[in-house]
RNA sequence: AGGGGUAUAGCUCAGCUGGUAGAGCGGCGGUCUCCAAAACCGCAUGCCGAGGGUUCGAUCCCUUCUGCCCCUG
């Protein structure tokens, strides 16, 4: 079952968070001769492995695996820089003629990597970024809203004022390039999605998905959670930094200082994981192209997985 | 056992002197083109503990019962 990869397809593996994303990667990757991408934005950080659910050397049973601690904590990733790096990473596995599998519950960041154009060039200017933001912190939200109203009407009319990360970056753009947003988005190179087999993985129902999320993350705790952000704490780890704002590791903090207790904690990272399951699935449910693969989370995973595995071969084979 | 308090959405609680109810959290749905495990938006919660009474009308007043909490013994 080792078909050969010629026409420079790639495989994309998405869901919710515990659904099962990197067993299934690895499969495909055994069974295809690939490697594996992964496109977490926080499994890209050294350190920090129990709460990412990062794959164990056990669990990557001998697969190649990129973009895994790549990056500090204290560095400041984006969704760009990881289309660049991965774009990189997945050029040079189809160059070696292995099949790419990419593997991820960061919408956002798979979606940087399939479509390269789309995210390039892109204008920034951390002065604008930063002026703005101490316009919001000292006059409110609704100042900086003024501004991209009066310099980006059509931009004011589909971002929400209360958002302002997306508020200060419609400025940027138009600030930095001249354009509105629109104009800006619509300026750059048509894009050019690379040929992928999209596979959405999901846990039916959301009860059984939510009951997998809940147990992974007593799994985490029982493994060491606490004292793994107890380490990047000790190491400096910048607390505001987007790295410490992941799930399972900012729930933590209080706990560690005494400022809540562990059981609440826990809860917590529960439910955001849960909340963000949720966030996921609407993210990837977007896509039409996406075939998706149901499974209970019981010994039906195999069968589903074989299925899958079928139905890449298939895609595989089409010219 | 006696005295006091309380009972409203899954949870914590609002509801001025009677006109069939709201906030937060959670839940559900959605947005997303360099912070995305982030940020943001929308929607619905309900025999207002049970029975009886007063009233045109009771979540609100009276009464009985039940549950819970506190005090005294």
């Amino acid at each position: 079952m080792c078909a050969q990869n010629n026409r420079n397809k790639l495989v994309c593996v998405v869901g919710p968070t515990a659904a099962g994303k990197t067993k299934l990667a690895v499969d495909i990757a055994l069974a295809f001769g690939g490697e594996v991408v992964s496109a977490d934005s926080m499994q890209i950080y050294r350190g920090m492995d129990i709460g990412t659910a990062k794959p164990s050397p056990e669990e990557m049973r001998g697969v190649p695996h990129h973009m895994i601690d790549v990056a500090d904590p204290n560095e400041d990733y984006s969704a760009a820089r990881f289309g660049d790096e991965a774009g990189t990473v997945i050029d040079d596995v189809l160059e070696r003629g292995k099949l790419p599998v990419i593997a991820g519950g960061t919408g956002f960041y798979i979606g940087a990597v399939l479509n390269p154009d789309g995210f390039a060039p892109r204008p920034e200017n951390d002065e604008i970024r930063k002026e703005l933001q101490k316009l919001a912190d000292a006059k409110g939200v609704d100042a900086v809203f003024e501004i991209l109203k009066r310099e980006d009407p059509e931009s004011a009319e589909k971002i929400d004022k209360n958002n302002l990360k997306r508020v200060i970056r419609a400025i940027e753009i138009y600030r930095t390039c001249g354009m509105t947003r629109a104009e800006f988005l619509s300026s750059r190179p048509s894009e050019k999605r690379r040929n992928t087999i999209m596979i959405g993985l999901n846990v039916v129902p959301r009860e059984r998905l939510y009951e997998r999320i809940n147990l992974r993350v007593d799994d985490m705790m029982a493994r060491g959670l606490l004292n793994e952000v107890r380490a990047l704490l000790e190491n400096g780890v910048r607390e505001n930094g987007t790295a410490m704002q992941a799930i399972g590791y900012k729930e933590l903090v209080p706990a560690i200082r005494g400022e809540t207790d562990i059981g609440t904690a826990v809860a917590l990272i529960k439910q955001r994981s849960r909340n963000y399951a949720k966030r996921q699935l609407t993210w990837f449910k977007r896509d039409a192209g996406t075939v998706w693969f149901e499974h209970t989370g019981g010994n039906d995973f195999e069968k589903t997985i074989e299925i899958i595995k079928k139905y890449i071969k298939d895609k595989l084979q089409e010219e």
